[in-house]
DNA sequence: TTGTACGCGTTATCAA
DNA sequence: TTGATAACGCGTACAA
């Protein structure tokens, strides 16, 4: 047993197609006694039209493409299911891709969509300008392209993520009010995100007048964890052996936060007792950590749910161009890795 | 400027349609002659055919629906990432949908899936008997259904998960190798996997000869985390003042054994010394947990990738019916939490 | 070797 | 109020 069609339909009820599509569609020029005939035959088939024809004929596709990084982490399987309950919420389907933090595979990310046809773009840039006028071009094609996330991108559209310099000040202005003041910030390799948090890592450490030490700041590579470990181990036993040993350490990221503490505890140092740790982090178990841990957490779901709404504005209102950034507000959660009490 | 169609292509070369839609299939009716200027002509267009046109035309939607409880964690992420690896290798788009654990969410998200055109649909059932008969339908309409994760679904086609009793046979095999034999297993209410997960755990004991105490194993309400915390403290208390104290848990899920881990903390009990702990887990950082938690690990992303072969093979040979059930091996990871060395 | 004509299932315009 | 017809872009059987 087939789909039913209109033909189908029309067949049956000794009915002309178009009027049957008429009836279907409510339209005013049908009779009530018709609609009601149609109606009825159609619910009572099952009847639902076939989304491929619609699309060629409206041209239309309403299928939104999202392209992120990676998707095997809490954070962004947050951020695609506030996505997906926008997209239940407005009918749309989405067609999720991978750029593996890979420009060139970004790049076929968005041709594959293009190629495949969708109504907007909903992207997380591998980097600030990475396939920039790719980008551009769907633009130009009139498919709207949000960013979210990371928004740093200079395409002119909406762009939806978090207030990264505020996250980084709290967690610093906090590990201060603890009474830590050699605080070493661990932070990622072409981070998009990272200037503007160790902008506010140095604000708050500004404002309580503590001086910047130059190799508190360390950059690692967050590619691959073997390297990391390394780095940030080497990282930790380099502040030690100075002449201020650090007694707090702020993560940027995830990974690093959470290989820290186990870098910390192969190392025997105690956490918060010698060292108080506090990162951005987004996993959904901070209180099974050893010791639970401490975090700015960010409004992951609110991230999707946002921009796929601006998303859909945006198609359904093409010549608007008054674009806007919305930097959401994250959330200071403090347990037993930053607080004696 | 808007997409490139062969009607262009052939009014810009004053070529018929079909002629040029032939040149590009490179067909062997056509001249090489007009197949490179064509082709070159095409390309230079950065032509590539419109993705709907084809599907209408064809009746192949080129798209695989999956059907997901929750996005939201790192076992099913990495499923999802399985998944998407091999839609990229064998050229399908993939579009998730989300159950949220309810019959009826399943239900319309088959609808809305089939409503828009799917070739194929992977699908981890909500329960055992959920939708059967949807299913049913769209496997008579020549949609195949490829089950995986959650196996014990009665449809009869190919089912790709692990094997539970295996791992939990392994699991607590292993806690009794380090002289644990009061071990208790928690595990979820409802939960398709429980059965095998316990079978396996009956069978080590039985193996040993330890007998199988009944208030050793506790069936926990796994939708709501207060209650389930609720549940573990009152199980474990109530075992600890037993004749038999418990030396050992086994978690039969990831949230169940990260909570065990926090309320054994909250109670003051050390892992593993007074309470050796293990659990089926694909958190991304066990190392991190306090302390470090000894696992059976699953091949999320291999559970993914082979589910989503098995799909693409019975969409392409409609009439294979010679279906199988397709149980992956665990990994048992041993760490702090498990052994005292 | 090339071109014409038709159909996939819709929607929309215009005529009846 | 209804129906015939064209069109969206593509692929293909058949005619030239």
């Amino acid at each position: 047993m087939a789909k039913t069609t209109l033909k189908d339909i029309s067949k049956a009820l000794n009915i002309s197609i178009s009027t049957v599509s008429k009836a279907l569609a409510d339209s005013y020029e049908i009779s009530e006694k018709t609609k009601k005939i149609v109606q009825e035959y159609a619910s009572k088939m099952n009847f639902s039209p076939n989304k491929v024809a619609q699309s060629l004929k409206i041209g239309k596709t309403n299928t939104i493409g999202v392209i992120v990084c990676a998707i095997n982490n809490t954070f962004m399987s947050e951020i695609l299911d506030g996505i997906q309950k926008a997209s239940i919420e407005t009918g749309y389907d989405i067609v999720i891709m991978q750029s593996r933090e890979d420009i060139m595979i970004e790049k076929a990310c968005i041709e594959v969509l293009n190629a495949r046809g969708i109504d907007g773009l909903l992207i997380s840039p591998v980097s600030e300008t990475s396939n920039i006028n790719l980008l551009q071009e769907l633009q130009e094609n009139e498919t709207p392209v949000v960013i979210f996330d990371r928004i740093v991108n200079q395409l002119k559209t909406d762009k939806v993520g978090i207030n990264n310099f505020e996250g980084a000040y709290k967690a610093t202005k906090h590990l201060i009010e603890q009474g830590r003041t050699n605080i070493l910030h661990i932070t990622g390799h072409q981070l998009g995100v990272s200037k503007d948090r160790l902008n506010g890592y140095k604000d708050a450490l500004r404002e309580f007048d503590i001086p910047l030490k130059p190799y508190y700041f360390i950059e690692c590579n967050i590619q691959d964890t073997e390297i990391l470990d390394q780095q940030i181990k080497t990282a930790i036993l380099k502040a030690l052996s100075s002449d201020n040993k650090p007694n707090a350490i702020f993560g940027a990221t995830d990974v690093i936060t959470t290989r820290t503490l186990g870098i910390l505890a192969n190392l025997g140092i105690k956490v918060p007792e010698e060292i108080a740790v506090i990162g951005f982090s987004n996993i959904s178990i901070p209180f099974a950590l050893n010791p639970a841990l401490s975090r700015i957490k960010q409004p992951a779901g609110e991230i999707g749910n946002i921009a796929m709404k601006k998303l859909i504005y945006l198609i359904k209102h093409p010549t608007y161009n008054d674009f806007e950034t919305v930097e959401l507000e994250t959330i200071l959660e403090i347990r037993k890795s930053s607080s004696l009490n």
